[in-house]
DNA sequence: AAGTACATCAACCGCACGCAT
DNA sequence: GATGCGTGCGGTTGATGTACT
């Protein structure tokens, strides 16, 4: 039995969205949340396709959302990203903070390709489509030690805002990236994750903001919240950063490269759902590591 | 000014997955 | 385990803008 379509098509408008569609959106997520986008467009008085909505607010109307041109850091990271996980824009996107995977998947192909190509420098070739992906790594068995039903039990915690066991694996994943642990990376990098472009912004940046960050899901305050996690993960961004490991056939540090896509895609669910605490933990280091090398 | 080609990017479409039943 | 629903993702399309003739 095929899936019926999202919603009737009928007497639904499509195409550009315009400045009374947006305010209605906006008003009513602002009020109701981000909640049930299949019945949204009705209850917002929406002549739209929920599906349609989503889209709008993800990639537009959403708070923090960057417009405008894309930084060199950016554009670099963008090419790292890609060379490492290819076309899995969305796990790019939860990357770069304030850029949607429709946004960069555009730039992608109508700046970044051309760009490095004009440079001969071609961009590895992937297997397209994430889906695809994952039927392979089914295939492959990369996940045979978690059976479905511990899988499901995985994910049911993680939803409710339990980590650790995700915290134990990056753990595990820790050892793979420690060989490589001492090659701190030069400022660049690290400027081109935190998304700040001096030591001092960044010191300042975190003056303002982590004296007094909260948890939007625990409530917890940043001091009381567990930093271990952050530092661990940051181990996996040098590895990410570490230009030896940017093509798998060039990384030593994993045995193929479904473990090493296995690795990061875990990794980028965990920054993704965590990625607000990230930027600041980054912004937190990069202060320090600042101060110690003056 | 008009016509055409090309570039850009917002939005659509189909599929797959997680989850509830 | 089977089924259906809601959602998110990646590939693609097409409307619009811009450059060129």
């Amino acid at each position: 039995m095929g899936r019926k379509p999202c919603c009737s098509k009928e007497g639904l408008r499509k195409g550009t969205w315009t400045a009374k569609e947006d305010m209605l959106l906006t008003n009513y997520i602002n009020e109701h949340g981000e909640v049930g986008w299949r019945s949204l467009p009705m209850k917002a008085g929406l002549l739209r396709c929920g599906k349609s909505c989503r889209l709008r607010w993800v990639n537009y109307l959403k708070p923090g959302i960057k417009r405008g041109n894309f930084t060199s850091e950016e554009e670099d990271l963008i090419v790292r990203l890609y060379n490492l996980l290819g076309s899995r824009w969305s796990l790019i996107a939860g990357r770069i903070p304030g850029r949607t995977d429709n946004e960069i998947k555009n730039y992608w192909n109508t700046h970044l390709l051309k760009k490095l190509k004009s440079e001969g420098l071609e961009p590895k070739i992937h297997k397209s489509l994430a889906k695809n992906t994952r039927r392979q790594k089914e295939k492959a068995n990369v996940s045979s030690q978690i059976n479905q039903k511990g899988y499901k039990e995985k994910k049911k915690r993680n939803k409710k805002g339990n980590i650790e066991e995700n915290c134990n694996n990056i753990e595990e994943k820790e050892q793979v990236a420690k060989k490589i642990e001492e090659q701190w990376h030069t400022q660049d990098s690290v400027q081109a994750m935190s998304g700040f472009s001096s030591t001092s912004e960044v010191a300042s940046e975190k003056e303002t903001n982590c004296n007094n960050v909260h948890c939007p899901s625990s409530g917890q305050s940043l001091e009381e919240n567990d930093n271990e996690i952050y530092e661990k993960l940051q181990v996996i961004d040098e590895l990410l950063l570490n230009d030896n490991c940017l093509l798998p056939t060039e990384c030593t540090e994993f045995n193929s490269e479904s473990q090493m896509l296995e690795v990061y895609e875990e990794y980028f669910q965990l920054v993704s759902e965590n990625s607000f605490y990230h930027f600041q933990d980054y912004a937190h280091s990069f202060a320090e590591f600042g101060q110690d090398d003056l």
